[in-house]
DNA sequence: GGAGTCTGTTAATGATGATTAACATCCGAG
DNA sequence: CTCGGATGTTAATCATCATTAACAGACTCC
């Protein structure tokens, strides 16, 4: 019983996850978290120092990523090319709101029950990501100011993380199409 | 003490849609709804009859604001400019979101806390609504397919309703124009 | 072969919160 | 006037929940 104990940690984020994605944070009990990975509420304690905690991990975790992508990607290879950076990034995001919408959708709803501390560091990575948007874009629009290159990049945030609301309606294949010719065009006249 | 009761009603719809955007259905307490207006606590069940009625008669409005503009703007004048309708359609949603960011925020994350049976209702309003904007976008694209048509304005209610995120970078003139732009772009090529 | 760490379990404990009861006020109608 | 309805108030009531206690099996390392 070493080695399983071993994914216990990210077994809970995941089922946790799911639920606050379906019920949002206050309408999950510690004990449905621990239900949904077989072991029954205070469990979870031996794994994390509270349900915030909890949460706060989880945000971190997926503000980290996504950061750290969008850091890999803006740069890849040809710097001359913004275009090149762009498709990059969108593609990156596609990708990723398809494959975790659970994450997506937490990440986009409950950064308001992260204690404090935790939350600044969120923000942090956030805007860290959103600047590398920023940046590609500040590149292809030269004469656009800052402020409205930032309020793009959270409006196609928004066009992007639609997946989870319209869910099912489109295979995955051709929603990540359909999103990318969309934002495309979106970012294209600024 | 006639004329400020009727609008009691109101008031407290009012707050309540704030402290909800705020913190979410279940981050808001029956005490922390009366607090906001001025009563205290159990005075609300005088006017509803219960906070998920609340929260149901709210919703409902909006679905129903938003579904009767959409019939109005989908049906204006020129019948042959399926274009000006989009357009109709577009800054209607968009005065809206802009006005009342606090509504579109509930609107977009609190359906699931309402009873079953109002759950239906706001569904079908919002069904209706979706379908006016793929109605008016079939005919400026009739080889696209329903679904993709379908997929494609939720990505623009996405889009459009990423105000209440990131409110405050722009003025709502710049941001009115910047959603229109960028809407129309997206809906340009499917 | 036993001490210690890890993970769990099932009972408290203590808050918070929705809803209801019982009891005032105020105001317009008759 | 005074009766009734509309609105409020405060004090229960009853659940739900996060968190903590107390206790137990299992596996590791010595």
């Amino acid at each position: 019983m070493k080695t399983p104990t071993r994914n216990r940690r990210a077994e809970i984020l995941e089922a946790a996850a799911d639920l606050f994605a379906a019920r949002g944070f206050h309408g999950v009990s510690i004990e449905d978290i621990g239900a949904a990975v077989g072991v029954s509420g205070p469990a979870l304690y031996r794994h994390f120092s509270g349900k915030e905690a909890l949460l706060a991990e989880m945000l971190l975790d997926i503000s980290e990523r996504l950061r750290e992508q969008g850091a890999r990607l803006a740069t890849t290879a040809d710097p001359d090319t913004a275009e090149a950076a762009l498709d990059a990034l969108l593609s990156g995001h596609i990708e990723f709101a398809l494959t975790h919408p659970a994450l997506i959708r937490v990440h986009e709803r409950e950064l308001d029950n992260v204690p404090e501390q935790a939350r600044r560091a969120i923000r942090r990575l956030q805007r860290l990501y959103v600047e590398e948007w920023v940046t590609v874009l500040s590149e292809l629009h030269p004469a656009c100011p800052p402020a409205r290159l930032r309020a793009a990049t959270h409006a196609v945030f928004g066009l992007l993380n639609s997946t989870p609301r319209s869910a099912g309606e489109l295979a995955p294949e051709a929603m990540a199409d359909l999103l990318r010719t969309m934002a495309r065009a979106a970012l294209s006249r600024l």
